[in-house]
DNA sequence: TCGATTTCTTAACCCAGGTTAAGATACGTC
DNA sequence: GACGTATCTTAACCTGGGTTAAGAAATCGA
């Protein structure tokens, strides 16, 4: 039930098997079924998960449309980073988009552990910095990459997302809506 | 010289008179004539700078064109992250759009600074955290506001930016051309 | 198994931003 | 004070994504 996390955990920094243990015990099992939602606008983050299995997405809702701003796999942390942190009212959605097993664990409980364990303080920083690089890769390429460049990094670059995730929500992912998606790849098609 | 920075501090996390001192010892002034550039990319990334006085801008090179990734003022912190945390050679550009102050410190006089003293390492999260909130602002605004609602938040949010940021600058954030800001200010003038 | 829903595509028309070119100010600096 | 540069604007034309509408194909659920 562990392994994936124990695996996940020791690639941004190992941890002994005894602060890998006392970790363990923080962490909550939930499931969810495919295209139930583990956070809606509005409420508070109070929860972190790691995906044991299964992707989600978190996105964002403006005029009753869906924007889609990231999709996570087995082995990533999904939450929003700006409720979680600041207590404030998300403006993130997350759901599942495959039945999936994650492993939760509370706000509170990881503010304990950071004050208790330092190896988890520093995970907490290695963590939110690697975050940091993915969002403002993704920002650099919504600033000057076309959709289509876009679309084609995505192919090159997330197979897993090509793979798993619709189109069209793959299309609100690169800022278009699904009728341009299908326009951009019928003129790469068209073979350019 | 150093009050700013104490300020800046304090506000993220407190941090003794003692820790200050030696966290004071660790850092270089340095100054920026207008123009002049902090880090180019291709560059390793191997200090982060805090701003004493003065203001900044990174951004990225695509096929001879720039695009603005983020402006920044006195009290906070400028590098780049990819660079600076896996080594790699930069991606982004910093320039001073003002003659500016800086304090400097080294990547691995940081490192080491966060094994030895838990204060930092957490001084590291919270900053780090506080990054990923900015940029998941601005990804979610450049994926579903319209330009023009880019320029309108930005005078609304960001005043600062404005008053001391030239328009083909603030253009190339916002994602645009300056000749499209300059009609869509026009359209504005023209009461909508 | 069969109707409903989801997913994906196509096409016609519209529009905001890009491109190109030109000109007006303001700013520096020698 | 004058020349060059940086900043900002305007306008005509172009282009790629949005909108609207429709239909085909695959998947789901009862």
């Amino acid at each position: 039930m562990f392994d994936r996390l124990k695996i996940s955990l020791d690639r941004l920094l190992p941890v002994t098997r005894d602060e890998f243990m006392y970790f363990a015990t923080l962490l909550t099992p939930r499931r969810l079924a495919k295209h139930e939602s583990l956070l809606r606008g509005g409420e508070v983050c109070s929860h972190i998960a790691f995906i044991n299995q299964g992707c989600l997405r978190y996105y964002y809702l403006k005029d009753g449309d869906e924007y889609n701003g990231q999709f996570f796999f087995e082995g990533a942390w999904v939450g929003d980073y700006q409720s979680f942190l600041t207590g404030q009212p998300a403006v993130q959605y997350i759901d599942a988009l495959e039945d999936t097993e994650l492993l939760v664990i509370k706000r509170t409980d990881l503010q304990a552990l950071y004050a208790e364990r330092p190896v988890f303080e520093r995970f907490g920083r290695l963590l939110a910095e690697n975050i940091v690089i993915g969002s403002q890769r993704r920002t650099a390429s919504l600033l000057f990459d076309t959709p289509e460049e876009r679309y084609l990094k995505l192919i090159a670059e997330r197979p897993k997302v090509m793979e798993r995730i619709p189109l069209h929500h793959i299309a609100s992912y690169l800022g278009i809506k699904p009728e341009s998606l299908s326009r951009i790849r019928k003129r790469l098609a068209d073979n350019r």
